[in-house]
Order: C-alpha cells, then sequence, then structure tokens
RNA sequence: GAGCCAUUAGCUCAGUCGGUAGAGCACCUGACUUUUAAUCAGGGUGUCACAGGUUCGAAUCCUGUAUGGCUCACCA
C-alpha cells in the first residue's frame, strides 16, 4: 500500500485517522509485549462446563490477545470476539469498569485490530464463556478492512497471493496447514523410531540428477559456476550410504522448471529414503505401514474420503505388475518378447502417442499411463516397471527388460516412487550413456552423467531399497484438498503489478 | 503451450432487450449497560480488470491485453 494518502479511499482514511486519535488519547497502536496467561480455547476448554455462578465464585482473571474479529456497541457497553491461533472468544466491556479513555479506545477499534485485554471469566445471561474486561490494550491497529465476516474469503486468487488474510478470515485454513505440520511429524516419528537418520543435502547442484526432469539454473558468482536447483534427493542420499549411513531420509524441497497445475507446484517436497540392505519389496511394506501410521496418527483412521471416494489405507495394498496391470485394465498383452517394432505397431492400433526416441520399454510406460494410471483409485504399488525409463535402479533377475521398482498409486495419482537402488557402477554408467543417447534423439528430460556418482558405487553400495514419496500429494489426500496450492502455503503465482 | 470460463464497492454477489450503477456485510452519523449474523433511524463510499472498436448511447456487443480458475499437454 502506498504512502500517498490522497489516494486512499474513505475506509482507508477514517482508520488512520482513528490511529491518530488513539495516540491522541495516549496509546500506542503499535504495541509491545504482551504477556498472556491463556489462549482462547484455552479458558473454553478451563471454564465452559461450568455454570454462570460456578464461574463467577471461581473468580478467574485472565490475559489475552488477539485480532478482532467481531464488535457490538451499545451505548455504554460493548462485546467483541477475539481471534487468537486457538480460536475466539467474547469479551464484555463496561464504561463504568474501566477508565474513560479506554472505553474510547474500545469505541474506536475496528475489526481486525489486535488488542490485549485482562479481565474476568464470566457467563452471559445466553450462556457464552465471555471475558469482562478490566483493562485494555491496543497492540496493532489494523489500517485496512478484512474480507466481509460471514462470506470469509472466496476469491482464489486473493487468498494464494494474501494468504495472511484467508488465514484469518478462513479457519478451515489454517486447520489444513495445521495438518500437514501433523503428517510431516508422523512420519519423523515413524522413520526416527526405525531408527533412521535424517540428513539435509545441498540444493544448488552441479548436476541435476536424481529424476527426469527440467532443471532451474542458477549462478554462483565467486566461482563463477552454472548450478542448478535440485530436481530430486536421490543422489547425495546413495552416497551416504555408501558411506555407511545405512538408514537415512531427507525431506526437502525440490525444484522442477514445469507446468503448473492443480497438482504440479514448480517447488515441492519429497520425503526419499534409503535402507541399506533392504529391497523394492522391503520398501513396499515400510511405505504402506508408513502412510497407514500416518494417516491413525493424524486423523485416527486408515478409512478416509478424499473428493467423494472411499478410499481404504489399510495394508496390505494391491500389488500387481506394469504389464499385468495392462492386460488387466486395458486388455493388452505386453509381456511376450517383443520388438520395438512390433510395440510400436500395437501402439498406432491402441491409439497410444509415443515419440521418435521410444524403445519397447517405454511404450509399456506409455500403455500404463494413458490407459492404466486413471483406474488405480485405491492404494496400488504398480512395479516392473521398464529398464528405459528407470535408470537409477535395479534390473529385475529374471527378466532383465525391466526393474525392481514400483510406483504407488492411490486415486489415481502417483503417490511414492521406489526401487531396488542400482548399486553396479558399470551397469549404471551404461544407463547414463544410453540416457545420453535418448537426450541426442530428443528427450530434454534424460538424465546427465554424473561421474562422482558413479566412482561412488565403485568404492561400493549395499544392496540397497530406495523411496521417494510426494509429500503435498499425501498431504492433499489426507487432508481432502483437490489442488495442491491448497496444501502450500505460498503457491507460485505469476508476478502482479 | 492450447481450449473453455471468470474479472462490477474493502468483501460476497445481483445487474433483464444496449438507456447512464445496486444489495448484504463492512464503513460513516445518531440511539442503546448481557449482545452474538445485536437492533433501530439515516448516509452509497465505484477507473464496472485494462486498451481499442461498434453505437445517438456500452458493465452489457466485438477485438486485443492482463490476471486467475478448470481441462488438456509436460511432469511428481
Amino acid at each position: 500500500m502506498s504512502q500517498e494518502v490522497v489516494d486512499l479511499n474513505d475506509l482507508l482514511l477514517v482508520r488512520r485517522q482513528k490511529l491518530a486519535e488513539l495516540r491522541e488519547l495516549g496509546f500506542e497502536p503499535f504495541g509491545y509485549k504482551y504477556e498472556r496467561t491463556h489462549t482462547a480455547q484455552e479458558i473454553l476448554d478451563e471454564l465452559n462446563q461450568f455454570s454462570k455462578e460456578e464461574i463467577e465464585s471461581r473468580d478467574v482473571n485472565v490475559k489475552i490477545a488477539g485480532r478482532v474479529m467481531s464488535k457490538r456497541l451499545q451505548g455504554k457497553a460493548g462485546f467483541a470476539h477475539i481471534q487468537d491461533v486457538s480460536g475466539r472468544i467474547q469479551i464484555y466491556i463496561r464504561k463504568d469498569q474501566v477508565t474513560e479513555n479506554e472505553f474510547k479506545v474500545f469505541d474506536l477499534l475496528d475489526l481486525g485490530d489486535i488488542i490485549g485485554v485482562e479481565g474476568k471469566v464470566f457467563k452471559t445471561n445466553k450462556g457464552e464463556t465471555s471475558i469482562k474486561v478490566y483493562k485494555l490494550h491496543i497492540l496493532s491497529k489494523s489500517l485496512y478492512p478484512l474480507p466481509d465476516k460471514f462470506h470469509g474469503l472466496k476469491d482464489v486468487e486473493l487468498r494464494y497471493r494474501q494468504r495472511y488474510i484467508d488465514l484469518i478470515v478462513n479457519p478451515e485454513v489454517k486447520e489444513t496447514f495445521i495438518m500437514r505440520s501433523n503428517i510431516i511429524k508422523a512420519l519423523r516419528k515413524y522413520f526416527d523410531q526405525l531408527g533412521f537418520i535424517e540428513v539435509e543435502t545441498p540444493t544448488m547442484h552441479a548436476i541435476a540428477g536424481g529424476a527426469s526432469a527440467r532443471p532451474f539454473i542458477t549462478h554462483h558468482n565467486a566461482l563463477d559456476m552454472q548450478l542448478y536447483m535440485r530436481i530430486a534427493l536421490e543422489l547425495h542420499l546413495k552416497r551416504l550410504i555408501v558411506g555407511g549411513m545405512e538408514k537415512v531420509y531427507e525431506i526437502g524441497r525440490v525444484f522442477r522448471n514445469e507446468g503448473i497445475s492443480t497438482r504440479h507446484n514448480p517447488e515441492f517436497t519429497m520425503l526419499e529414503l534409503y535402507e541399506a540392505y533392504g529391497d523394492y519389496k522391503s520398501i513396499m511394506e515400510l511405505t504402506e505401514n508408513a502412510i497407514a501410521y500416518v494417516a491413525k496418527e493424524v486423523l485416527g483412521t486408515t478409512k478416509i474420503e478424499y473428493q467423494g471416494q472411499e478410499i481404504n489405507l489399510d495394508p496390505p495394498w494391491e500389488r500387481i505388475s506394469m504389464v499385468d496391470a495392462i492386460k488387466k485394465y486395458a486388455g493388452v498383452d505386453l509381456s511376450g518378447q517383443m520388438s520395438d517394432e512390433e510395440a510400436r505397431r500395437l501402439a498406432k492400433k491402441y491409439n497410444i502417442q509415443i515419440e521418435p526416441h521410444m524403445t519397447y520399454g517405454h511404450i509399456v510406460n506409455e500403455f500404463f499411463e494413458q490407459l492404466v494410471e486413471e483406474k488405480l483409485v485405491q492404494p496400488t504399488f504398480v512395479y516392473g516397471h521398464p529398464v528405459e525409463i528407470s535408470p537409477l535402479a535395479k534390473k529385475n533377475d529374471k527378466d532383465p527388460r525391466f526393474t525392481d521398482r514400483f510406483e504407488l498409486f492411490i486415486v489415481s495419482r502417483e503417490h511414492a516412487n521406489a526401487f531396488t537402488e542400482l548399486n553396479d557402477p558399470i551397469d549404471q554408467r551404461e544407463r547414463f550413456e544410453s540416457q545420453l543417447k535418448e537426450r541426442e534423439l530428443g528427450n530434454d528430460e534424460a538424465h546427465e552423467m554424473d561421474e562422482d556418482f558413479i566412482h561412488a558405487l565403485e568404492i561400493g553400495m549395499p544392496p540397497t531399497g530406495g523411496l521417494g514419496i510426494g509429500i503435498d500429494r499425501l498431504v492433499m489426500l489426507l487432508t481432502n484438498q483437490p489442488s495442491i496450492r491448497d496444501v502450500l502455503l505460498f503457491p507460485l503465482m505469476r508476478e502482479r503489478d
């Protein structure tokens, strides 16, 4: 907001005039530290159960602070509701029980002002536990009106751009973000108690590896060095497995320079976890148990509803191989040996869109993504991904066209990706090399060569199971939010004048 | 990046066939010492997203632009 007072409309001018009046009355409208004895909810929890008379006889004096959300002045007395982090409580002020100036301050209060009040808890004739004010402090004057007190703020653009207002007037928004915090806490608790070590690895990488995605590019001035914002946590965490840390995880932001949708934000939070001496099957069990644990911890149940669909998170979850899933849901059998040409012909027959660099494995994946994914509503582990799309996963020992990898689908969305980690440095180098060939054929998201990572594998990595969980999508699922923007406090928006 | 839709007061929304802007909350003035969507009496506070065009006349019709939403593409 500019300082051009001449540009302000009446609503804003009035508040600035009140600001001056408060100062004339000897009140500093932007106050200092205020020691509270209670939050609003603490008072209600403690005393709501008692009758008017019982509360009166208990003679409880409290100090609370918060934002004025409603105000009803009636001549020589008045009511207001004060909102703090815990909720709301009503205050009642009488002209004969505070100083003349304090009552004037109440008269001057606007919705949105932040005040501190000191007083005695009582119950009104209508039965609402309230505070009779003996002392009133203004802690922060609000110079801009809040949205409508009943309809709240509905304009989604304003809600995302000015989340601070959204949080004030739409209580369920705060609930969602408290749940988000609880979900992450529960995940930490679960993995910590299994002996995993939480680590932090760099977010700026010289090589953007560990996933197929376009990175953000940045630059370090002193080293005159091009850097990428990380697109995954994977390669550093596996270096830690080489280093003998054995069970590690990281919860961190990753950045992908790609489209924005209800399921994609350019920066999002991943949990990646690696367990030495495990494999994709042990990770499957870990994954279903972890998510079921979190659901119980946060929601108290594993039976949830997402956008009208009943979802049962009780383990064990369905397990099906990718080619079996294609057979089951699309009626196409791709399991037998076949040439790239045969696969292409099948793709054409079933109207599967493919690109020039694609071989058998890519085409299997396209069949899956275009025909099967949307049908996987209940939690389903799809395993056995083609080697072409899994450059960091170990090949299956029976059928080297596929890897020991799985993705977890719930409500038709990928929620996790995991595999038995490739620990053969020679195979890893060959995989990187074929990724480089794909890059030449036009796949600009193909993986880059990472010599130091191969060197780490040369030192020797134990057989390892690894997991990645998209935290934002998990939060969407468990909080029943339709858009990723509803689980990100500040989703990316286009810049505006 | 493409398609569809939206943008009117601080907020939530009406606005008919193209005829000169309207309601609730908020706000302002006054009354009111247990109200609670307080009530009562009075007051409309506006770059109709922006820029053009058509027309005697545009919030309304047309074109373009901006921002947002949804779907699709890319991806997780």
